[in-house]
DNA sequence: GGGCGTGTGTGACTACATCACCGACAGGCG
DNA sequence: CGCCTGTCGGTGATGTAGTCACACACGCCC
């Protein structure tokens, strides 16, 4: 009777009937990783599907010229399916996660998946409706690229890093990587901002001054 | 005894077991629709899985502001499992798919598509493989969006477009929304490559003549 | 021929990316 | 303390791509 109590921290698996559960607390572990590790990346595919308890995966791609930009992060709640299949699949692909944050999770073994999947249809909607979340991701990361402007989306970006804080630590050129820009692009335009009194700038961090200015900015897509 | 000859058709499906081919061949509906059908999109989800046997689809999505980029395409022997999935769970964005030339195709009814999943193992690696072949495509996009040249991509679409024959009906628009980029961009792009003899252009057409050259601009990525 | 719709060409301008470089700040150490 | 060193941020010049406005060309139908 290992029925493990984070299993009811993820939507879409509360459901699932109590036998499922059991198996999945039998069989899963609970791995704990500093902030800083490389979770996967090229050359390192895990062969575990990782359901995040706390902290957040940064998952990024750096393209042939050593440019990176950020995809998707994955919050506590939330899986790796995407990437998991995606590296064992193909693992052509040049997309890295990184821990942003001491993060715990669950890991269960590709063989458990495979079994769960086999037999739970509750486990199932789960698995493709977090495919279809990440999908999505990728999706607006593609619209935002290809059609956003940079301030809206810096403005957008610092919004969402900020969280209810209203403060950051992150470099103009961490920030630059968030949407797949230049330093330079990002500094001007944080000057920009800072002008406007809408935010203030020190080494290494930055504080919103006005949260419903950069807002405001954001929303007009 | 139903067991369809098109299964054979995609890799991954033919190993499977004979009962199972026959499941599907007894459950699935082979349908045709001419080129230009939207086959799925903003306000349409299909509750079949496609499977192609003839012909192409492109995928595209329109931004906010009415600008377009094609995703990907979906080629025969290839299936529709992630806009399936993506737009039956979330419905939120605005990926549409349109039949790019006549479309014979496999419709397996979503309880079906279920039960195989559940069923065979061969089954699940077609369908998570198919999920990785777009994910990938998806990455390549957003890397070439965000970092690359549009000389080197028109370059290389041109090459995918025109395939052996050597030539294309397209207009400039049309090869803009490929790229995400503005028709003016493109029409420049070509005037370029035709001034350096790389191309022959007409109304609403364009042929390679010197094929080579397009290929080494687009390899130097 | 005269209209008309669609496709293409062009110039001026803005936005973003790139390149080159320098100065500012923090941490370590003599 | 002053100096060295590595990271971080600021700035101008230049190139490439996207935007805007508009003119012209072609094919088609009357």
């Amino acid at each position: 009777m290992n029925d493990a109590a984070w299993i009811d921290r993820f939507e879409g698996l509360s459901r699932l009937p109590a036998a499922i559960k059991e198996t999945l607390g039998e069989r899963s572990q609970v791995v704990t990783v500093p902030g800083g590790t490389k979770i996967f990346g090229p050359g390192l595919s895990p062969d575990n599907l990782l359901l995040l308890i706390e902290g957040t995966v940064k998952v990024s791609q750096t393209s042939e010229s050593g440019r990176e930009i950020v995809l998707y992060r994955v919050e506590a709640g939330q899986s790796c399916v995407l990437t998991t299949a995606c590296l064992l699949a193909h693992e052509a692909y040049a997309a890295e996660g990184v821990a942003e944050t001491d993060v715990t999770a669950v890991a269960i073994p590709r063989t458990v998946f495979d079994e769960l999947v086999a037999t739970s249809p509750q486990f199932r909607t789960f698995v493709f409706a977090a495919y279809a979340r990440r999908i999505t991701d990728l999706f607006r990361v593609i619209d935002e690229v290809a059609f956003g402007k940079i301030d809206v989306r810096l403005a957008d970006r610092l919004i969402g890093l900020a969280g209810g804080s209203g403060k950051l630590e992150a470099t103009h050129q961490q920030l630059a990587t968030e949407l797949g820009t230049a330093r330079e692009v990002v500094s001007r335009q944080l000057s920009e901002f800072q002008k406007r009194g809408w935010i203030r700038l020190s080494r290494g961090h930055v504080s919103l001054t006005d949260a419903p200015a950069l807002e405001r900015l954001a929303a007009s897509a």
